[in-house]
RNA sequence: UGGGGAGUGGUGCAAUGGUAGCACAGAGGCCUUUGGAGCCUUUGAUCUUGGUUCGAAUCCAGGCUCCCCAGCCA
């Protein structure tokens, strides 16, 4: 990396310091996910961070599932979770690891924190404990079974492992003090009893390490220097480093950062998994969700994310992103990278009465404008063409330079046309519109210079491919559904998903494969949808292109 | 009214005692065979009250606001 762009935030300089002082040698991060749910956009800040900081200091991160809860999580999740990362182009190596590969060493350090007079077996209810627990603002107080004798605890803690009690029978507590103003050291529990099976260790345990538990002797044990968590973590690092404390093993940093939000969606997993539920999108892979895997089936590249995550900032204070920005990041990659092509979303017939019929030229198009190493490809133009209905107004406005009566347009790369009449259904609706062709201006310039400043995109109606067009557009229509008015489905956008049956793409998308982007020209970035038969082509818009004629034309009516 | 965090343009992030800058969004313009892209210009901010200092976004004190914590979830 060069000092140009190397990137500096506070956990990168608390690094650089640990390392200039010696209290490490070297960098060693981990991503921790919980295999219950799929990733989303949240869950990218982590994983870049994680393997960020790594990669900047020649560290080495690992990937570590966080499978202390066999109650909530499932292997499927764990295949989901390792395909979206490596789709963001991020590699753990050969350290794929799971916090129940530690069960084993976790129990025998329980049994060492036990002995040591620092943890007890407690028999109080689930809600007993809750109520011990004291509030916010008063002390807790003793179980009375927190004086039991080492051996008395011993003994319960062996049977619990050994599976002679029943669930919620019995906990494994650390003894620190009930009276701690943080609540996560009002003697935390530590194991509880599941009698579940897990999807790795199967019905070896009965008995599950909690979170605070297996995460910081976990990460002792992988030889982590630095552990970056969110921020909602920060009350957990003094019981973090108590844990490792009183074992006296390797004593990893955890470091807090900030999560983000953005506006126009939701980002907690609990209601990300509503939403799949109540059927408001089709599943955890819709392209509406900002799930990895709904953003890559909407044709979103890993490169735009993580561009994206990298001007989210990394702090200590809530911040909510506003969408515009991530559209942004969107764009800008897709600009760079999709070929472009033709495709009419809502087709108008256009008959060029004075051109010969059944004449097919080939026009010559560049298949990326500002790149011209991209080269060009053929086009069929002949008499009868489609058009976007959006670029014909019989009564045009102000400032609207596209097709009218009498008006002169540049179908691009194709010739300059001149609207001669228009024909209507019984319902007084323009189905097609006839147009003479200047056959001077083939490739679209005007021999005699003239100005022409309406350039159309079209298809030939005989080549044209029909494809199915699905139309999304953001899920939420309010920018904060959490804090709107009512509940946040409420917000849920009735247009976020348009299907269009009928749209019309030039023949060179016959080829296309499944995840092929591309932009339509003047209309929007769209990726080729697995539901694609050989048939008929589906494609996804990713996103629109920036449309300052829909400005123009809300100030003006804005203006009546 | 316990403990822990955080307050800089609309949004997000910089400035680490010395000219408050960048990005996105907004506005205006140039250019254009995409009303795209690009280019130029531009509006707009240090939560508050005191204090220290030649000088404070930065240090100190008080206040205000927001976020997190009372799972046998992570």
């Amino acid at each position: 990396m060069t000092a140009e762009n190397e990137r500096s935030d506070f956990i990168r300089d608390m690094v650089k310091e640990h390392l200039a002082s010696g209290r490490f040698d070297r960098v060693q991060t981990r991503f921790p996910p919980e295999p219950n749910g799929y990733l989303h956009i949240g869950h990218v800040k982590a994983i870049a961070m994680d393997f960020g900081v790594a990669e900047d200091f020649g560290g080495i991160c690992s990937l570590r599932f966080d499978d202390t809860n066999p109650a909530k999580e499932e292997e499927e999740y764990v295949e989901a979770i390792k395909e979206d990362i490596k789709w963001l182009g991020y590699d753990w190596g050969d350290r794929l690891f799971f916090a129940s590969d530690y069960f084993d060493q976790l129990y025998e350090f329980a049994l060492q924190l036990i002995k040591a007079g620092k943890a007890y077996v407690d028999d109080l209810s689930a809600e007993e404990i809750r109520e011990y627990r004291g509030t916010l603002t008063e002390p807790g107080k003793n179980s009375p079974y927190r004086e039991r004798s080492v051996e008395e605890n011993l003994d319960l803690f062996k049977r619990m492992r050994a599976g002679e009690f029943q669930q919620g029978e019995k906990v494994l507590r650390a003894k620190i003090d009930m009276a701690h103003p943080n609540m996560n050291m009002r003697d935390p529990v530590m194991y509880r009893i599941l009698h579940k099976e897990h999807h790795r260790t199967g019905d070896k345990w009965p008995i599950y390490p909690m979170y605070d538990w297996a995460h910081g002797q976990s990460d002792s044990l992988e030889g982590v220097t630095h552990s970056l968590c969110s921020i909602e973590y920060k009350n957990h690092r003094p019981l973090y480093d108590w844990f490792l404390d009183q074992l006296g093993i390797f004593h990893p940093q955890q470091i807090e950062f900030a999560r983000f939000n953005m506006t126009y969606t939701v980002m907690s997993k609990r209601r990300l998994v509503q939403i799949v539920k109540e059927g408001y999108v089709r599943g955890w892979d819709d392209p509406r969700m900002i799930t990895l895997a709904g953003m890559r089936r909407a044709g979103i590249s890993p490169e735009a994310i993580r561009a994206f995550i990298d001007h989210v900032g990394v702090g200590l204070s809530p911040s909510t992103i506003q969408y515009s920005k991530f559209d942004h990041f969107v764009r800008d990659d897709l600009n760079r990278r999709a070929s472009r092509v033709n495709g009419v979303i809502n087709p108008l017939k256009v008959v060029l009465d004075n051109y010969p019929e059944g004449k097919v030229e080939l026009m010559e198009f560049p298949n990326h404008p500002d790149d011209p190493s991209r080269g060009t490809r053929e086009v069929p133009f002949s008499r009868e063409l489609y058009i976007e209905r959006d670029d014909f107004r019989e009564d045009p406005p102000k400032k609207f330079w596209r097709l009218a009566p009498g008006r002169e347009v540049r179908l691009r790369y194709g010739y300059l046309v001149t609207c001669t009449g228009v024909i209507k259904d019984e319902g007084g609706e323009v189905v097609e519109v006839h147009c003479d062709v200047d056959p001077e201006t083939r490739g679209g310039n005007a021999p005699d210079g003239r100005r022409v400043k309406g350039t159309l995109h079209w298809v030939s109606a005989d080549q044209a491919l029909d494809v199915e067009v699905r139309l999304y557009d953001r899920l939420f229509n309010h920018p904060f559904p959490l804090e709107a008015e009512g509940e946040f489905t409420d917000y849920i956008n009735p247009d976020s998903l348009v299907i269009v049956d009928g749209a019309k793409v030039e023949p060179s998308l016959k080829e296309a494969a499944v995840g092929d982007r591309f932009q339509f020209e003047r209309v929007g970035y769209f990726v080729v949808d697995p539901d694609s038969t050989p048939e008929r082509l589906v494609f996804n818009r990713t996103i629109a292109l920036r449309d300052s004629w829909a400005k123009i034309e809300k100030q003006y009516e804005g203006k009546q």
